[in-house]
DNA sequence: AGCAATAATTGAACGATGTTCAGTTTATAT
DNA sequence: ATATAAACTGAACATCGTTCAATTATTGCT
């Protein structure tokens, strides 16, 4: 039996993630059971209710942290005030990561929770975050400050390669390689990015 | 018990298929359980076995249905030659048909098969001619045969609104309403078709 | 008509799952 | 030391998909 010293709260609740993380990672998200983490940290399965409320919450935290790297990632991204080159850029990054990291990818965006619950704010916040360091590539076009109309577009952008990764990823797009799929959302964003461009001038 | 007589081998798969689509309409696909068809049909949950392979199975003939009523939904657009018209057309009945099918639209594109299994090839022929429909709205803009370009300006399209809707259904854009995602949607497609034709005078 | 062969159907069983909670063990405070 | 509180366990519950020996119904043959 694990005994109530061997681990601080915080110690313990870093364990599980941790383990949840490398569970997902070699496992995907429908990989990670009670039993399994239970075994992976040396305590029983009904341990982990004492910590999260289920395995959501475990879930919820793994995904924070797939954020959070995300985050610092985009983070790097310099930009050059060449909207071409910086969404180019922003687009890269995120195929990138993606690629690296295909299961924590697919918990992020692909795992619905049970019905009635529903993301934190401080979660809902972490992808605000992600948008906004987008957003900062289309300051060109739209202005400096996030505007309701660069939101709409980072939304969309973001939406699009979404869905092109993902309808790759569950092979519903017929047959589309991994590298199709890359030029594919290339092929959206700029295509994506010139219409904006034309659209301004209307506007 | 049921008698074999009671019902020929098509009647029972097309019982099977008519009370699965049922129980997914209202419960989802993960509502979908073997002993609930059972059920529903009055056959013990081992029948499923006999007529179906397993669970997937029954799942791809149920999307089958569900893509044949969207291309027959599809059909119905007629094409005026005008391409900003004619693919606003496309997505608006994209959109009505998911907003008025979203469980079966989840089990169309939500739901992946166990590892090793992948959609049989006339489920895939379904799906390109969902696409062929909507690449009718861009012959004005590549010319009347389906080309490569065309090709990939559909799928790209096409990747984009389920991105959109896709996020939007699992609450992961932040709060995004059923109507900012239908304007986002419309939002995507006409900038993308704007940088398309932007695109062809360099091309 | 009767009987053997075949096909359809059942339902118990297996190994999982998430989650709960009474009972036990350990640490802390008095 | 002893009482109180907290941590931890693991069996139990209700589910799940799937399998398969046993049972029943139909067919084909003589």
């Amino acid at each position: 039996m694990a005994r109530r010293s061997d681990h601080s709260r915080p110690e313990l609740t870093a364990m599980m993630v941790a383990a949840a993380r490398d569970i997902i990672v070699d496992a995907g998200v429908e990989g990670l059971t009670a039993r399994k983490l239970g075994a992976a940290v040396g305590y029983s399965p009904g341990s982990i209710y004492n910590v999260f409320k289920n395995l959501d919450g475990l879930i919820i935290q793994v995904n924070a942290e797939t954020l959070d790297r995300l985050i610092a990632d985009l983070s790097q991204v310099a930009m050059t005030g060449d909207s071409d080159q910086d969404l180019a850029a922003i687009v890269e990054h995120y195929l990138a990561f993606e690629a690296a990291n295909p299961k924590l990818w697919s918990a992020l965006f692909d795992h619905d929770l049970k019905p009635g619950t529903s993301w934190p704010d401080w979660y809902l916040a972490k992808i605000a975050q992600v948008f906004a360091l987008a957003e900062a590539a289309l300051v060109p076009i739209f202005g400096t400050a996030p505007t309701p109309k660069s939101r709409r577009a980072i939304h969309a952008l973001w939406a699009g390669l979404h869905g092109i990764t993902s309808l790759a990823r569950s092979g519903s797009l017929g047959s589309v390689a991994d590298d199709t799929a890359r030029s594919l959302a290339r092929h959206l964003s700029t295509t994506y990015l010139a219409g904006l461009r034309q659209a301004g001038q209307d506007d």
